[in-house]
DNA sequence: TATATGATTGCCT
DNA sequence: GGCAATCATATAG
């Protein structure tokens, strides 16, 4: 089990993401020993793309985000987490992708448990099945106890939180579009492991869009 | 300064 | 399948 090394993230967000499918999310976590669970489901976000953070102010200028606000830390060093929160109390984590100086973030979505599931239930009282403990993004960091600002621009690479490869042989990569968003909903850039069952339970947004379409 | 809106989840019918 | 929770951030005024 090693670290994946910075070099993997230094490259392009749309190669990194579906990539990312099979590596392994680890937090040495401090009181319950190692949590860990195979990444099965990603979603890229670029620089020239209207549902990156900071979209708003790169429009029209020369079509890509500026590193003003939250989108500031998307320009981190490659293999950085970039963690916020959603709605109430919903943390979602990325890791920082492309060169230093350039945004891209591939956001995780989802998990299969490998190390720590006793301590994964406690922390997530709401899961029934043993799937619902890891498969969405704001789940998943419950989970592995992540779900803080604490470990936003952490370095990725190195513990107590880290990904990392442990030869896992993955199958068939699918594809579709991202899930929730109301912008940029005809880019294919959500990638997760065919037929796996810990892949989030979420509708596609241009499928989502279309159904509404046509109830009009 | 004021308002609209989520890179979601969980509970309800 | 529908919808409320709930607040920081972004954008408008």
């Amino acid at each position: 089990m090693t670290p994946l090394d910075r070099s993997f993230f230094s490259r392009p967000t749309l190669e990194v993401a579906p990539d990312l499918l099979g590596a392994v999310l680890v937090h040495e976590h401090p009181d319950d020993g190692l949590l860990a669970g195979r990444i099965v489901e990603t979603e890229a976000y670029t620089d020239d793309d209207p549902a990156m953070h900071g979209w708003k102010a790169t429009f029209g200028t020369d079509g890509r985000v500026l590193p003003q606000g939250r989108a500031a830390d998307l320009f981190a060093a490659p293999g950085t987490a970039y963690v916020y929160r959603v709605y109430r109390t919903n943390w979602l984590i990325n890791v920082v992708t492309e060169p230093e100086g350039t945004a891209g973030a591939v956001l995780i979505r989802a998990l299969e448990p490998l190390a720590g599931e006793e301590a994964m239930s406690a922390r997530r009282a709401a899961a029934r099945r043993q799937r619902d403990l890891t498969n969405g993004p704001g789940k998943l960091t419950q989970a592995l106890d992540i779900a803080e600002p604490t470990f936003h621009g952490h370095d990725l690479t190195t513990p107590p939180l880290y990904i990392a490869s442990d030869g896992f042989a993955r199958g068939d990569i699918d594809t579709t579009s991202r899930i929730g968003l109301s912008r940029g909903v005809d880019r294919p850039w959500r990638f997760f492991l065919a037929g796996n069952r810990f892949v989030s339970p979420g509708v596609p947004s241009d499928v989502r869009v279309a159904r509404k379409t046509r109830r009009q």
